[in-house]
DNA sequence: ATTGGAATTAGAATAATTCTAATATTAACC
DNA sequence: GGTTAATATTAGAATTATTCTAATTCCAAT
């Protein structure tokens, strides 16, 4: 497919986004698979996995391979497009916030939502060990349904 | 395997530990497979993944499978004898340490410490979504090796 | 002792993720 | 413009962590 015909713009909450300009501009080149990925994940604040991701763009018909879908997240992760959360064993989610903030993880429902206050994160800043810095400071509060 | 035969008593640090009454007290029934794997975890304070667990009782040429070990640990947690700490998508740890604190993780060298300084975990508390309750506050502080 | 039922174990199945061989794309040269 | 070489991208296959379930072990009651 060439890529000037997947080149477009996708209409969300009265703005637009561009993925060819979003993914040019973090040094990524934007082929078809990828657009197809941004197009579905970047227009909008949210909290998707993997498998989400996946299942949106074989709803649609469109032919992408998990692998391709892991393999793109990765690479967006790496370039500074999206943040990894990781809340168990088997679930990854992909945020497309990548400003520093923390999360509520509802485990009856799944569902990821970012926590409003924000903390500060400097506590630990004594106790880091020598000639090391921090990567980032990951927080996760489980949460579940209040016993009846 | 009868039972008695495997009570025993592992000395650690000037302590005794005594795995079939730790075990008991937390409403385990102590079977040999559950002792071998509380005598090498629940001896001190450590972090370790499931892997490491079951390398060191391999190790010793000690036969007991995988699955054995993912459930005691599961087993363990739910029991309240561990925590489980989620720090990537493929790395699991099991703390021994119950009380809540924070932990850094190395991405370099994959090493889990215990950070300090606790934190004040109440800072979200206004955010809680409605009729649900906080199971635990997880905090990873990512760090790395500083770049020469 | 013998049987029934529950608890425990571990082989097999599953699901998430990574690896690598194949394919597609760009660049360089004629 | 076509051909080849180098590089980047994709996706099938392999791998690995974890869970499931059938088999086994253990205990209690008769």
């Amino acid at each position: 497919m060439s890529l000037e015909k997947t080149k477009q713009m996708v209409k969300n909450t009265d703005i637009f986004f561009d993925a060819t300009e979003s993914l040019r501009a973090h040094g990524i080149y934007p082929t078809s698979q990828r657009l197809t990925i941004a197009n579905r994940l970047l227009i909008k604040h949210q909290h998707l996995t993997a498998e989400q991701i996946y299942e949106s763009i074989r709803n649609d018909q469109i032919k992408v391979s998990q692998a391709t879908v892991y393999n793109t997240l990765g690479l967006f992760v790496r370039k500074g497009l999206l943040n990894e959360i990781f809340v168990d064993s088997s679930k990854t989610f992909y945020d497309t916030n990548i400003k520093p903030h923390q999360h509520f993880y509802n485990v009856d429902t799944g569902q990821l939502t970012d926590i409003k206050t924000p903390l500060d994160t400097t506590f630990m800043r004594g106790d880091l060990p020598p000639d090391t810095l921090i990567e980032s400071v990951d927080v996760v509060v489980r949460i579940k349904k209040y016993p009846i």
